[in-house]
DNA sequence: CAAATTGGAATGAACGTTCGATTTGATGGT
DNA sequence: ACCATCAAATCGAACGTTCATTCCAATTTG
């Protein structure tokens, strides 16, 4: 997740990490990070210019990994179905298999903490880009409603964002079916009426 | 929002509300919600216990005010179809006259801050248990596929929030139009197969 | 005038940040 | 093989500020 940083900078922001979803934003103080981390205050600043810096580096950092986890899994895909799949699969892999990166950007993407610029990541680095791309096209080929791709695909990352919080707070179990389900689901919710055939 | 209170409760959650959705939890400080609400530190602590106090009293308020405003929608509608859409109307309607209280709501449902006890209450003076009810009742009436109610009713208010956040966010405009069209691919995301034909 | 309400200065703890001292490890001269 | 040198890395105590909370005097209410 934290590749290209140091061993040092990369022991902060893992424990950065931890602590703002163990606790909070507010909870987490440098003091806690040095401790946990087992990085002196005065180091930490050696790297980071500030707490706000280390937020928002560990901000853009998760962005990044996560846009480079779903655009993989958009290029397995031949057909825009399969793309389609393949992509949101990904999503929910990552709110599986990283939840705390997952929650994190989740509770903070709204936040003024971070800053307007490194929010934009997501369009830039992120898999917000490729997808939208890969709905303009499925508008083309009449397979889903003209409706606004940034709309559809807003619409269904929150459908599945939502399935995932409500599995990580323990309202309900998650299997793999159901996952397959309401991924289907989303394609039915969008899909042009004649072309009902071709589904399952 | 606010009716149950006094002018001074009022005053303090009013205030606390505007500024952390402007600022943040963070910096929301209690001198400042002093100065702001014209109420005085020490007048504050009259009416409150603690900063979590306030800032938990104010979750509960605007999850009551958002459930009372949700089921009264519930109930406008005669059959199912009716009250799916009254009711998803007025979560959108929630997030576009009320958008401070929705995206507070938003941003701390999964914040450790707000006692577990207090986030209960979504489902006790919430609107999600009403919902729920609904769909069971639609999936036994064979109108949606037999998936987990409580999956599908996180799903659909997934899809709003989100295109409800990207809105706010100003990254598309939401028409009434488009709000209606959502809702509907939402109906039919979900509904059963043999049910297209008395769709639109 | 007693009780309830209000105001804001005072308090002590905790916070983000700074800074000078110390350690580390690479380099080059002997 | 040994040591001298030095810049970079590391440390944690110290600093000044800000914070939530308390306290009590002042004011209002009934």
């Amino acid at each position: 997740m934290f590749e290209k940083y140091n061993k040092v900078q990369r022991a902060v922001l893992e424990t950065t990490l931890n602590i703002i979803i163990r606790k909070e934003l507010q909870a987490t103080s440098m003091s806690l990070i040095a401790k946990e981390s087992g990085v002196s205050t005065g180091n930490i600043y050696h790297y980071f210019q500030s707490k706000e810096d280390i937020v928002n580096e560990l901000y853009k950092a998760i962005v990044t990994f996560n846009g480079e986890y779903v655009r993989e899994g958009l290029l397995q895909g031949r057909t825009i179905r399969e793309q389609f799949e393949a992509g949101w699969n990904r999503v929910v892999e990552l709110g599986q298999k990283y939840p705390q990166g997952f929650q994190f950007i989740e509770q903070y993407s709204f936040s003024p903490y971070i800053y307007d610029e490194v929010k934009q990541a997501v369009y830039t680095d992120g898999w917000c880009g490729p997808m939208n791309k890969l709905y303009e096209e499925a508008i083309q080929q009449k397979l889903f409603i003209p409706l606004n791709p940034k709309l559809m695909v807003q619409m269904h990352y929150g459908t599945l964002v939502y399935i995932l919080k409500a599995h990580l707070q323990g309202i309900f179990e998650l299997t793999g079916d159901s996952v397959q389900e309401v991924i289907r689901s989303c394609w039915k919710a969008v899909q042009l009426a004649d072309d009902t055939i071709t589904e399952r």
